[in-house]
DNA sequence: ATGGTTGAACATCAA
């Protein structure tokens, strides 16, 4: 089964290449996210033609996730238990769903943005995650992938220019302790061993033609699901040419269950 | 420090 997570910067204005995206490389459940549209807003004809089924959660223009999946899309979440939100008119947004799709717990996460540290919002950031590993304790027994844009760069290598971030979010202690406390709990990140490269580009100043990008869009799997995955790679080419998202998909495999 | 680009409730906000 192969999964993919990507940040689409709005699933309306990038349909055509979502659709491509999942027939260039056989995808079976792809994970969006900064969807920008409520369920009802979207063209979902071409994907349901192609045998794909969708749910989209979140209102808000910004936070927007979703799942994609032809394997099954059972058992769906909107939002983990006790995930914080933010206030009105926000308040109904979601940046978390969650779903069986061929007998993997799948959650497609916009972990919060920051802005920047110390801003209220860089507190709802340390908080959601906070949460988020609460709830996902739970899911460490089974089949989970927690996959999606974590808003972290976990080391310095996933900076183009560190010293260029050093008051900036998304690199600060308190926000990569909260990153790793996934992995002290149990989750394995699969994919850094496979592809270590940048999976985001800011749109500003040509970033993307000078590779001056970010890692920040990761997979971290339950033990039992990182023993089936055999590869991962990132799709830069997904983030060259006009029309691009700034964040390029990443795709990983796994092996088929054995009877 | 600032600016640059993109998408959306679109001329302002968020990323």
């Amino acid at each position: 089964m192969r999964i993919a997570t990507w940040n689409v910067n709005s699933l309306r204005s990038r349909i055509d290449r979502v659709e491509a995206f999942l027939a260039r490389h056989d995808v079976d459940v792809l994970a969006v996210q900064e969807t920008k549209a409520r369920e009802d807003q979207l063209p979902l004809m071409g994907l349901q033609a192609m045998g794909y089924d969708v749910a989209v959660a979140g209102v808000n223009q910004w936070n927007g996730v979703g799942l994609i999946s032809r394997v099954g899309l059972e058992d769906v979440q909107v939002g983990f238990e006790g995930m914080p939100g933010w206030g009105e008119p926000l308040a109904a947004e979601s940046r978390a769903i969650g779903a069986v799709c061929g007998g993997v717990r799948i959650w497609s996460l916009y972990v919060p943005n920051g802005r920047k540290p110390h801003d209220p919002h860089y507190v709802y950031k340390l908080d959601w995650l906070q949460r988020l590993r609460e709830a996902a304790g739970s899911w460490l027994d089974g089949e989970t992938a927690l996959v999606g844009d974590w808003n972290v760069c976990p080391t310095d290598e996933d900076v183009f220019d560190p010293a260029q971030f050093r008051n900036s979010t998304h690199v600060t202690p308190a926000e990569r302790a909260a990153f790793h406390a996934f992995l002290e709990d149990g989750y394995a990140e699969v994919t850094r061993k496979h592809d270590p490269g940048y999976t985001y580009w800011d749109y500003y100043r040509q970033r993307f033609e000078r590779d001056r990008g970010l890692k920040i869009d990761f997979v971290l799997a339950s033990p039992a699901l990182a023993a089936r995955v055999t590869s991962a790679f990132v799709d830069r080419e997904e983030r060259a040419g006009a029309g691009a998202s700034d964040h390029a998909p990443v795709v990983v495999d796994l092996a088929s269950v054995v009877e």
